[in-house]
DNA sequence: AAGAGGCGTTAAGACGCCGTTAGGATTCAC
DNA sequence: GTGAATCCTAACGGCGTCTTAACGCCTCTT
C-alpha cells in the first residue's frame, strides 16, 4: 500500500518560524507549501487542496478568523492553529469557526508531527475510500490526477479537472452553481455562471458518450450541477 | 431540532477535579458520568457508550496509554487526555495511541467546552445520516435535493420543489397561504394565491396517484395547504 | 334556487436560463 | 520571441420555466 504525500499548507508570515517548520516538516516526510499572507494562504488552499493547513493568527492582512471562516465556507481540510496568542478567549473563538486544534508558541516538533497525525486520522474516513472513483465507463484516480474514458485516457484542463472532481465529491447531490464557483473558482470575484456553462460543455465532450444528451452529467434548471450515480 | 443529550465520561480519580468538571460539564449543557479508576472507565464505556470521553492519565489501577489501547480496540469514541503531565514525549505518546486531544492542567472550562465542541463535529460526519423524508410512495432527499416517487425519480422544477419541501418542513400543519408565497416566491410583489392553485395542481400531477383526489397534498379552503401525514 | 367566491385545470405567451461556438487575451515553456 | 495550451468573453438559438388568463366545478350564502 503506497499511499500519496501528504501536503501541509503553512501560512505565517514570520521568516523565522517558516524556516523552522520547513525542517521539521520536511524532516516528517510531508510536503511543504507556504504563504505569507492570508490572501495568498486562500489561493493556495484553492490550487493544491493541502492535506493539512497550519494557520498563524497573526497575519499582515488579514484577521485569522476571517481567513478561518472564509474557508470553511467551500472545505473541510483541517486546520491547526499556531499561535502566539495564548488567551482562553483566542482559543474559543478560533476552535468555534471550524478550526480542528490549537497550538500555543513555543511548542516542539514532536507535538505537533503528532497532532498532525491526528488531524489527518480524523480526514481519514473521506480520504480512506478507494482512492480511484468508477462510474459507468469513467475511471478517476483522484491521487494521480488521471480520467480514464472507456479505457482510454482523457486529458482535462486544470479547471475541468477542478469541476469535475468537485462534482464528485458531492456525487449524486446537486452542487449550486454559487457553491461550484467559489470551490473552483476560489472565490475569484469575476467568477460568473457563464464559465460553468462553458466548462460543463467542455467536460460533456470529453467525458460524456452522447454530450447532447449527458447520462451523468447532469444540470439542475436554475439551481446548480449534479453527477448523477444510478442508472 | 431537537436533538438527543450529550453524555461526556470523565475517567480521573482526583475528588477535587471531578467536582470542577460536574460543574463546568453540567454548566455546559451535558449529561455527565464518571470514574475513578481504569476498570471502572471502560466498564461505563461499555455500557452507556458516551459521546466523548475526558480522561486522565495518571489513574491508581491502570496506565492511561493501556486503557486507550484497549478503548481503541473496540470503539471509536472520541478521547480528549487530561493531564497534569505536560512533557512532549507524554504528549505524542497518547496521541498515538488513538487519544484526539491533550489538555494541560491547569486549563479554563471555556477551552475545554471549545475542544468538547471539535472533537463532536470530527464524530458527527459519521453519525449524521442522510436526512431522507419518507410518506407513502415518497421519499424525499433533501441533500441531495432529489424526489423519488415509487421508485421512480421525478425531477420537479425550483418552485415545484420549494413548495414540496416548504410544506415538508411543516408536515403535518396547515400553512397559510401568506406564508407559502413568502417563503417560496420569497416576497416577490407580484406573488398570488392564483400561482398556489396552479403549482399545487403540478405537484398534485407529479405525486400523487391519483391527481384529482389527493391523498396528501390537502387543501385547507381559504387557509392554505397542508401535507397531510397519516393515512 | 341563484349568485358569489374559492379552487382546480389547462394552455399559451413571455421570459430567462442553458448549451454551443468561436475569437481574442493570457500564461507558460522552450 | 514564438508557439501552444488554457482561460475569458461575447453572441445567439433553443428550450425549460414562470407567469397570466380563461373557464368549469364546487361550496357556502341569502
Amino acid at each position: 500500500m503506497t499511499s500519496a504525500p501528504v501536503h501541509v499548507l503553512l501560512v505565517e508570515d514570520e521568516p523565522q518560524m517558516r524556516r523552522f517548520l520547513r525542517v521539521a516538516l520536511e524532516g516528517g516526510g510531508y510536503r511543504y507549501l507556504e504563504a505569507g499572507t492570508g490572501q495568498e494562504g486562500l489561493a493556495l488552499a484553492v490550487q493544491h487542496r493541502p492535506d493539512v493547513i497550519l494557520l498563524d493568527l497573526g497575519l499582515p492582512d488579514m484577521d485569522g478568523l476571517e481567513l478561518m471562516t472564509r474557508l470553511r465556507a467551500w472545505s473541510q481540510t483541517p486546520v491547526i492553529v499556531i499561535s502566539a496568542r495564548g488567551q482562553e478567549t483566542d482559543k474559543i473563538g478560533a476552535l468555534d469557526v471550524g478550526a480542528d486544534d490549537y497550538l500555543t508558541k513555543p511548542f516542539g516538533t514532536g507535538e505537533l508531527l503528532a497532532r498532525i497525525r491526528v488531524a489527518l486520522r480524523h480526514a481519514d474516513p473521506g480520504a480512506a475510500e478507494e482512492p480511484v472513483f468508477r462510474l459507468g465507463r469513467w475511471q478517476v484516480d483522484l491521487t494521480k490526477r488521471q480520467v480514464v474514458v472507456a479505457g482510454q485516457e482523457v486529458h482535462l484542463t486544470p479547471l475541468e479537472y477542478g469541476l469535475f472532481t468537485t462534482l464528485i465529491r458531492h456525487a449524486g447531490k446537486v452542487v449550486t452553481q454559487r457553491q461550484l464557483l467559489k470551490e473552483v473558482w476560489g472565490g475569484v470575484a469575476g467568477a460568473q455562471p457563464l464559465y460553468l456553462r462553458v466548462y460543463m460543455a467542455q467536460l460533456r465532450h470529453k467525458l460524456e458518450e452522447d454530450p447532447s444528451r449527458p447520462r451523468y452529467l447532469q444540470t439542475e434548471p436554475g439551481i446548480g450541477y449534479r453527477l448523477r450515480l444510478e442508472d
